[in-house]
DNA sequence: TATATTTTCGTGTTCGCACACGTAGAATTT
DNA sequence: AAATTCTACGTGTGCGAACACGAAAATATA
């Protein structure tokens, strides 16, 4: 590994020399610059990531801003657990992640601690665009302060972040719908479930479905497709009621998609006798949405390894800052299909912590 | 952030003798490294794995031995790319990886190579262990001087070896069968294909032909397995032929199983007329077995992410070697379930080449 | 008490890179 | 010809940790 000094010795020049023919700061006649560039391409010659990453005394601040999470919202645990693994790592890179969270059922809170996050002045900003309206709002703030801003998890569409990390929700609904596909019997009838609470990041949901319809559609397939929404989740005596009388009375029912990560919520509500002819399919690698895979009561989950995508997203937006090195724009998450048979090999976010590796 | 220079000053020592307290290399009265470790732990103090990385000047050799791939061998790529791409990034910190393959069907390439790689005394090991009667001299040979050793993707019992990482082979053919159960019909024959070009690594086959074996009997479903081997894949014109004759014969056979990754060559043998009603599954993401994918001449494929498998095990090295830090022995690939919707999202190795992240 | 031996610790250098600062000599202006 | 920029490069310092060397302090031995 040929190093600065090397260079510098080889060409008759000093390191300083070479370090401005490295990062084109000028002051360097042309025919010393030909030479250096020359011995480096020779020697093939790369920076040393341990030392420059030493060197360099900018410190910059990364702020990240998702929903929180607890218990009957486990969704984004995963992404803040990459995002704070990721963090420990960046850190000796002189890059400081902060990670606020917001109640993703009220838009206010998004634009609240957005208002309070800005206050420092970042240099970049990683957010779940869970709210459009507001999220152009607190866009238009960024741009005037000409802060650099990805996306996580949300896809919006017509903004100017130079990065996404995660699903196409579309190719995911496709695919769910191919599993429907594989497990219904011909002529069924589908039930797809809609949570209002989601009302938020509907885009996601509805790709999803558009996705998951289209499948049939594109293939040719007839099924006879249901949709049922529901206002509040909140309320299971009230679902459970609806879902059980629907189920009893379309017999020819034996899927059950649910878009989002909330399955779990819905196999609850079910009628246990209800459930023996019933396949159902949701999002998600949450633990209570695991175990129904291991139970049986959930044939498959569409995961799309959200640790990944928050560990991810803070190392591209690393690389971004410290070599300023735009990232690829969309990074798609793999669409995991997961069964009870391969869920536990799926993700290891507790190894992963273990191990502080480089 | 918290430095040594910082501790020292708190302590009213200096930098030496706090370094002699983190790495307990005594020499520092019992009360000044008391103190000293009390401020350590009150302010949390953490090494810069940055400078420390700098500063060794330890060079650590770290040797692969792993099949080569060709045209129509390539499973194996997918590894040396993970390897080669986590090679860049461990360079600076010290540890240098030098990659040996050998011919997968000649023990006396596996052996020599290794005979070739062990003259340069490296620090670690890690092996393919791919010949079990060879593997065992190997390690006697590695174990005699002291060198720890690594399995990549082959999970040999009864060895001493540090790390293992790759497939549960069992748990990947019992979802095998899974997904076979799901696009044959009930009282199907399915066809599993074996290729006795592969006895050497037979004990992962074996292992998938028995999950999937498994998937249908543990749970009653019944289904008439026949079993095919092909002793030489070269002269396809032959097999082309039996297996041709066999599909016309037994119409009932609905569905083949290739546990290995050359489902591709069996596609191409097998007539256009006779694949309509057939359902095929195969092992790992090569380049020709995904085309087979996306012209739905195959149903799933079941993948491992290879890429990664190689790419985190000299993660894994290097921070054994330089921290000393022994991994969790076992890393279980996940069982990716690809079909034609997902497979393009699966896996990114062009990707993870361009971005040289941290 | 004087000398020898340990124990305990400070100093200085090194790793490779980034960058502020300084300066000799050439080029230009007056 | 003197005074002034400019050009092109060298020097020095710092980043945080590792470690070798050797000095001072503490203890042991005579």
């Amino acid at each position: 590994m040929i190093t600065i000094k090397d260079v510098a010795k080889l060409a008759n020049v000093s390191e300083g020399t070479v370090d401005r023919v490295l990062h084109n700061r000028g002051g360097v006649s042309l025919k010393t610059e030909k030479l250096i560039k020359e011995i480096l391409k020779k020697h093939n010659y790369t920076v040393n990531p341990i030392a420059r990453a030493l060197s360099i005394k900018n410190k910059f601040s990364l702020y990240t801003l998702m929903p929180n999470h607890d218990k009957t919202n486990l969704f984004w645990k995963s992404p803040l657990l990459g995002v704070l693994k990721a963090s420990q790592e960046v850190r000796a890179y002189g890059v400081e992640v902060t990670n606020y969270t917001f109640d993703q059922f009220k838009p206010s809170s998004y634009l609240n601690e957005f208002k309070t996050l800005i206050k420092s002045k970042p240099h970049a900003v990683l957010i779940a665009p869970t709210f459009i309206k507001e999220t152009k709002e607190i866009v238009n703030e960024l741009e005037k302060l000409d802060i650099p801003y990805a996306f996580l998890n949300i896809d919006l569409e017509g903004f100017k972040n130079i990065l996404f990390v995660g699903q196409n929700s579309y190719a995911a609904g496709y695919v769910a719908g191919k599993l429907m596909h594989l497990s219904c019997p011909d002529q069924s009838s589908i039930l797809v479930i809609q949570t209002r609470i989601n009302i938020n990041n509907y885009y996601a949901f509805s790709k999803r479905i558009e996705g998951f319809n289209d499948y049939f559609t594109k293939n040719d397939i007839k099924v006879n497709i249901i949709n049922l929404n529901f206002d509040n989740l909140k309320d299971l005596k009230e679902v459970g009621k609806n879902l059980n009388s629907l189920l009893k009375k379309e017999k020819s029912i034996k899927g059950v998609f649910v878009p989002s990560s909330r399955i779990s919520i819905i196999v609850n509500c079910i009628d246990e006798p209800l459930m023996n002819n019933l396949n159902l399919i949701g999002f998600d690698n949450t633990e209570p949405n695991i175990k129904c895979l291991q139970e049986n009561k959930v044939s498959f989950l569409i995961s799309q390894k959200p640790f990944d995508q928050g560990y991810e997203s803070i190392h591209l937006m690393t690389d971004f800052l410290i070599k300023n090195k735009t990232p690829i724009k969309k990074i798609y998450s793999p669409i995991d299909i997961l069964t009870k048979e391969n869920v536990i090999y799926n993700e290891r976010d507790k190894s992963m912590f273990e191990s502080d590796s480089i």
